[in-house]
DNA sequence: CCACGGATTGGCT
DNA sequence: GCCAATCCGTGGA
């Protein structure tokens, strides 16, 4: 079991130097930690989307900088966190160069690290059911919602302590699920969907 | 088990 | 005014 104090930081050309599938597919089994005080939130990424706004439709960036989509233009290693169907934000990982548009959507988190505070972020301080665990962070919307991540964490900088990305498992690639995204209609055919294989924290099969 | 629809806000046509 | 990179409860098989 990892502590705060083992985490190792991604550098900031994890987030810059490869296209976005391949960062997509990279952030497999990496940590994503969000600091809460005195303790760490954590849990694995296993489950990601890719959007390149160059060649996809259903990338926000896609019909050019906005006011909510800035961030996505901006270099790798930012987090991009929007709001959705008036009720739920949603995080990614922008990646590559200025003015290139791209990020990973987080779809997937196995919880590591204080389980039981994602869980009361989740549910409310209620009595632990061993049952809904695998509700804790098995969505986009749960996520944020197991971390508490809202509109003031859109921009944050990764290579900062509040929010970040560290070294996790090796994945291998035979282990790795190519599929359609979730939820869209434009671009809907592209493979761009990752996935660790029989992870319980992955949203759907 | 699976399919369907309601919730509820802000961004952009 | 339309509808979204979602989630959850309901109702039927």
């Amino acid at each position: 079991m990892p502590s705060e104090l083992n985490y190792k930081k991604l550098p900031k050309n994890f987030y810059t130097d490869k296209d976005v599938l391949q960062i997509a597919k990279n952030l497999l089994g990496k940590y994503f930690v969000k600091k809460d005080g005195k303790k760490f939130l954590s849990g694995k990424i296993v489950e990601v989307e890719a959007y390149d706004g160059s060649i996809d439709e259903a990338a926000h960036s896609f019909n050019g900088k906005t006011k909510r989509n800035e961030i996505m233009f901006d270099e790798g290693g930012y987090l991009y966190v929007y709001f959705i169907y008036g009720m739920y934000f949603c995080a990614n990982i922008v990646t590559g160069l200025k003015n290139q548009g791209t990020a990973v959507l987080i779809r997937g988190i196995e919880p590591i690290e204080e389980i039981k505070a994602m869980y009361d972020n989740r549910f409310g301080n209620e009595e632990f059911d061993k049952k809904k665990v695998a509700a804790i962070s098995n969505g986009p919307g749960k996520i944020c919602s197991a971390f508490d991540i809202n509109k003031n964490h859109n921009g944050e900088n990764l290579l900062g302590d509040e929010i970040f990305l560290a070294e996790g498992d090796k994945i291998n690639s035979k282990n790795i699920i190519a599929t359609k995204r979730i939820g869209i209609k434009k671009s809907a055919d592209l493979l761009w969907r990752f996935y660790i294989k029989d992870n319980p924290f992955v949203s759907k099969k």
